[in-house]
DNA sequence: CATGAATGAGCATTCATTCAT
DNA sequence: GATGAATGAATGCTCATTCAT
């Protein structure tokens, strides 16, 4: 699963480039500006620097800049929604069901770190739109699905219930992805790593335990 | 530290609105914008709107839409940090400081909310920038305290030693300011319950313990 | 029923023009240039210059090109209706019925030069659009009138019977208004003189009379 | 009269196809196409949808979107001339000559639609550029064959001489070509049967004349 | 002949800002 | 203090045109 610009794994024997392929790149290209500008702060004239043309060659490919970005964004949630489904569909228990949900998590924010930052900055503004309705419809199924989670473990007694459901939800969620903000692919720590402390942290606490004995 | 157009020190003869309590308004009613649209997509017409006035009038109150930003953003800061002394020079012990200052920062949250969502949304972009170099300034000594009392507390065995500190670092800081993105003031939890709940979280996980016994 | 922004309930003392009459002014200008290069080779560009400013300060008038051409459409089809509603309340018979409506559709063109030639050039292309239904709305009423005006001719013998009325109506449709595409008011020939031949010539033809004796 | 581009005259050597009829199918192609959306508001996109091919394949076999109205032009008029001058030399009457005009022109009309119509709209922009310098001089010869047609009417007292004879000719002129903007070919009426009527209406007039007796 | 991709000039529109009143 | 009107730079986007393949 290539990550990155080109993979071009086969050359076509004449063929000079599938478009699919074009579209990615620019894409990416459009991701990481988005990411580093905001969305509203990148200009059409600045995706085009950086993919090496003109601000109108960019229409050939998209039909606007707001296309890009549900384009973005949309292929992020796609992939994510793969990952997370496969694991709600695990019937693994609750504990087991969280660990792996916020493992999942920083696999997707490795792989798609711009998508990721996007939407955390951009996502409020845009769901109400009919065009980004996709964002709203995501954002239910992913309480649902954390939210329930939650309470399971509450349920089988695996998570406390002193505490309020809603809190932990916003908790969880928020501290993980927020990572996306200052996560850099191919740091010291790889996704996995970073998962298991965080893990570690919201399940035990970062406190010391008094020794039981 | 130099702020601009600060208001006359001679008392205008006529007005029986004092100046500096109209300025307080608009920048309130600005920072409530800001933080609900963006800086970048909020056009000063929209404050003005929220105002009752007209665009052009702003300018007899700011230099620029800049420099309302600035002004919000300094004097949230300005704030934050006489907190967050008082609780630093007041010579506790790692836990209490911690505690202190999580909870110091959701009565920023409460008060602040319009700020602090500013902040945290546009920051990354403007420290950079001359002008919002206090900024950078503030998460800088921002990051020096939350370490070195994650240090302190490491060393006197009252914060766990297996975690990476940078990293809990992380944790903690996104834990508490993204709350104020759903945080919304006279809701119903107070700013301490949050606090406190957000603090047995951190400290000592979501996770049931096993009983000692 | 105002129109514009700008309710402007009691007119200040010491304002040096009204806003309307700029609004008209500028309106007129957009006409002109509408009327002589076509609405969609009109930039925004030439209408500012003609008008002695720059593009983006028409923007402080009119919300856009299309809300322009709106106006002028609308308000030129606003006096040809209260012209024409006065000739056709009035009780006359048909052939007067006719003359009349002749007669005034060449002050119209007199008056609203401009605006009558963007209406023959661009009317079939707007009528479609949601935004312009009122052009289609008053060709319905525009063919109810000179038709019927027609159909009671026939019927009391003042109108020949051996015509297609459908085509004599187009006839003397297009007859009339096309002269909007060579009319220049202050010319040799005031509207009514022309009004008084093209009457002449639709009524009793060019051809030369055999002497009834 | 230079005209470009034209079809090489050596026959290319695998191609089945004529080159010619290929050429003057995209034209009339384009010729509908501006007919109904204006020239301006044709895009050369919207031509190659209708022609089944991507815009750049156009040029292949054109020099430009200008070029394909100029030839389009260019062939109506000399269609057109090839039947007035035939008319004109035919050293008819006044009467007869205005007839075989009128009926000649309906013809063409018919045969021509699309290129009226865009003429029609189109012409007065086009005419003061040197390259469509073909229509004003085509215009002159239009206003001269008419307007002595008409002067000769007058003077052999076949024409009413009460009435301005440049009016006279804008008259029949508008009265006749404007038909282009509701013809149909193949509607209700032929070309010959709508002359009749014309002519009838522009000969007579529509209102009854008393009878001689 | 036709396609895919790009160019570059131009367009309507937005918006922070200015300033005379 | 506030308004009305304007500026000017920038923005997203369109489109005729080019050209290697």
């Amino acid at each position: 699963m290539p990550t990155n610009k080109k993979p071009q794994v086969t050359a076509p024997k004449k063929s000079t480039a599938p478009a699919p392929q074009r579209r990615r790149e620019l894409l990416d290209t459009a991701a990481e500006v988005f990411a580093e500008q905001g969305y509203n702060a990148t200009t059409v004239r600045k995706i085009a620097d950086h993919a090496g043309m003109l601000a109108g060659s960019l229409y050939y490919h998209f039909d606007s800049k707001e296309s890009m970005l549900e384009e973005i964004l949309r292929s992020f949630l796609d992939e994510l929604w793969d990952g997370y489904d496969a694991v709600l569909d695990a019937g693994l228990g609750p504990r087991e069901t969280l660990e792996a949900l916020v493992t999942e998590s920083f696999r997707e924010i490795d792989r798609h770190r711009a998508a990721v930052a996007i939407y955390q900055k951009e996502s409020k503004q845009l769901a109400p739109q009919e065009r980004f309705a996709f964002l709203a419809e995501s954002q239910r199924k992913f309480q649902k699905a954390w939210l329930s989670t939650l309470e399971r473990g509450v349920a089988a007694r695996v998570f406390r219930a002193d505490l309020d459901v809603r809190l932990t939800y916003r908790f969880v969620r928020d501290t993980v992805w927020v990572a996306a903000s200052w996560y850099r692919p191919g740091g010291q720590h790889s996704p996995e790593e970073i998962a298991r402390q965080y893990l570690s942290m919201v399940l035990d606490g970062i406190a010391v335990r008094e020794e039981p004995l």
